[in-house]
Order: C-alpha cells, then sequence, then structure tokens
DNA sequence: AGTATATACGGAGCAATGCTCCGTTTAACA
DNA sequence: TGTTAAACGGAGCATTGCTCCGTATATACT
C-alpha cells in the first residue's frame, strides 16, 4: 500500500547543479565564520532565487546538515581503517585526535554538533548516528581488548569531545583540545 | 577625568519592581524550556512594555546572562565549602557532580554555557570566570596533594562537563553525565 | 505641600529575516 | 515537436529584534 513505486522521471539537470552551487556558497560561508548569514543571501551568492533555496533545504538546520554531513561521514568513513591499522586504543586515540583536528582545520562541524546538541532536529540525530557509530566500534575493540572498563559509555567520550570542539577559544585551543582526548583515554582504562 | 562621580539620585522603585518580574516570568520561560520566546512575549507576561525590557536589558543575551548569573554563582560559590570539608580529589568530584545536578534538576545553566560557548558576548565571558575560577581553585588543591598531573588545565575539565550537560538525551542523560565526571577524574589522576 | 527634573514607562513602527505561494520557465520523454 | 512533470524565482506575508520619543511619575529640593 505504501510501497508505491512511480515510474519517476530523471532528476532535471539544472536542480542538480544548483543543489551543488547553494551548498558549495553556504560551506564557504559557514567555515568563513559567517554562522548566521541570511538565507536570502545565499541563494543570492548561489545565482538562484530563494524560493529554489527552500525547495531544496526546507530550512536552516537541513541546509546545515546537508553541508557538513559529508565531513562528518569522512570522519566516521576513517574509523575502520584505523582499527585495523593500529591497536584498539590506539585507534581509538588517532580517531578523536582526527575528530580534532578535523575542527581545528577549517571551522567546520562544530556548528552542527551544537545544532546535534539541542537534539531540536531529526535530522541532526541522524547525523550523530553516523559519529556514534564509528565511536562505538572503537570502544568496544578497546572493551574487548581488556584496556578500557567495561561499562565505559562511547556516546560520553563524543560528547566530551563535542564540548571541547564547542569552544573557539584562543590559540591554545588545539592543544587543549587534544589534552583531553589524553585525559579521557587514561580515565577509560581498566 | 573619567571618574566624574555625579551625585546620581536613588533608582526608581518601579523601576526596580519591573526588572525584578522581568527576571522571574523569564527564568520561569527558559527553565521550561522555551528557549526562543519572543522578547515581546516576555515583556507581555511580565506586564511592561516591550520598551521597558530593552531598557534593562539591552539585548537577548544580557537578559539571559542575568537570569542564569544567580545560579552560576551558587555553583562557584559552592566550591569553597567543599574544598573545606573534604580532600581535594572528592571536593572536585563533589562539585562536578554538583554541576551535573543543577543542571538535571532544572534546565537552567546549559543554554548559558551554550552562549558561553560561543565567546561571542562580554558578558557571558565573565560568566564563565566566575566558573573557572572556582574549578581553578579545586584542581589546583587536587595537583597540590599530588593527587592530579600537574599538566591538568582545569578549563579542560570544564569544558567536557559542559559539553556533556548541553545534550538533553534521554532518561539516561544524568548517570551518563555522572559516569563522565569519573572517567575526567580517573584520567586526571597521576 | 509644591515644583522641577531625572528617571522610567510604553508601544508604534522600522528593519531584518524566515518561509510560502503561485504564475512562469524548462528539461525530460515520447 | 508537443506534453508534462519538475524546477525556477521573487513578491509578499508573518514574526521577531530593536529604536525612538512623547508621556507619566518617583525623587529631591525648597
Amino acid at each position: 500500500m505504501i510501497d508505491e513505486k512511480k515510474p519517476r522521471r530523471r532528476p532535471r539537470s539544472d536542480g542538480q547543479r544548483n543543489r551543488e552551487h547553494l551548498l558549495g556558497v553556504a560551506k564557504t560561508a559557514f567555515t568563513a565564520g559567517e554562522l548566521d548569514i541570511p538565507l536570502d543571501e545565499i541563494a543570492r551568492r548561489a545565482g538562484v532565487g530563494i524560493g529554489t533555496l527552500y525547495r531544496h533545504f526546507p530550512n536552516r538546520d537541513a541546509l546545515i546538515e546537508a553541508v557538513y554531513r559529508a565531513e562528518l561521514d569522512r570522519l566516521a568513513d576513517a574509523a575502520p581503517a584505523l582499527a585495523a591499522q593500529y591497536p584498539p586504543v590506539e585507534a581509538l586515540r588517532a580517531w578523536m585526535l582526527l575528530f580534532v583536528d578535523y575542527i581545528a582545520a577549517k571551522h567546520v562541524i562544530a556548528p552542527a554538533l551544537n545544532g546535534l546538541v539541542e537534539g531540536t532536529s531529526a535530522l541532526y540525530a541522524q547525523s550523530g548516528m553516523i559519529l556514534q557509530n564509528a565511536i562505538d566500534r572503537l570502544v568496544e575493540s578497546a572493551v574487548a581488548s581488556g584496556d578500557f572498563k567495561a561499562e565505559i559509555e562511547p556516546l560520553d567520550l563524543l560528547r566530551a569531545l563535542a564540548g571541547v570542539s564547542n569552544f573557539s577559544a584562543g590559540p591554545g585551543w588545539e592543544t587543549s583540545a587534544k589534552r583531553l582526548v589524553d585525559i579521557l583515554i587514561a580515565g577509560s582504562r581498566v
């Protein structure tokens, strides 16, 4: 009843193009710190009408989500490789440091995490799942290998890390974040 | 030149009253989760004009700051008593748990921390200082007593804690936060 | 008490922004 | 080349933040 598959027409090429443009402009703006740039402005820079923007992304959150989704995916995808290459705890450590680097390099992700934090939008929840899944497996291995306490909750670590990432404090920021990674790991050991 | 002390008139009583009303209404609304309630609405509920609200609090941030300031102060003030009563590490642990409880009980503070996180407003910075000062001393003692590593940066712990507090996840939230406290402490030990 | 004046009040109204609606245009398919 | 689903675009409405300024009143002084 629900699965009526209609013979859809191939998506229009101009639609795709505009979507790309919008994402590109938005990403540039967001990473440049223009976090609350008006959506009209994004549409203008992308050379499309405001209506077009809203058809592709029903609200601001959806746009942000779309912009950072690729980044989050890449971050999550890096986990298996690290897990294969290093012993469990080192893999986790490497991944957490990667997490920090990501935010340090471009100021990407942080806003998405902030939104994720709010918990308002179902979209963010999905992004959160991607990351949670990645860290879940890493922690799982560390527990299985006997290095970590069994009661360690992976999400706790992710939350803490997200918290630190949010602070856009001065130059010491990055080292501070890396210090926290070590504290968290030391605290998780058996 | 700058310190011209003018013989100010005593503040008007109706002004004080209205200020109190506004704070009361705002606090009720905020803790009830109506985080982005329109300022007009707050003014209406408090039975004052919108102009009055803006005279007392020049913008939304200032209002939030004012609402949570007292709470943050109380939290910070609790630190010395704990330090006097318990050994250093236990005092720190107790304070961190208190921090969690505060947020668990009423959903106060979290928004303020979020703002603090943004670093946009000088006001929030001041609030942040209050908390930082409190935790600084607690950690200092723990380091001095030889329980904590010397390189522990108090702000790191505060950041992590703030990060966790932000997530308003399901019922497991509080226990999750408390778990993290223990991880952080374990990871900070020598 | 009466008066002067700093202080506070209140809300109309402007500007910015999010989002919708719908007539027009165009790419896909036959 | 004609038909049509899909996409476009921007006028315009609703909401919200904030300002401005004429009005009201508590305080201080005589």
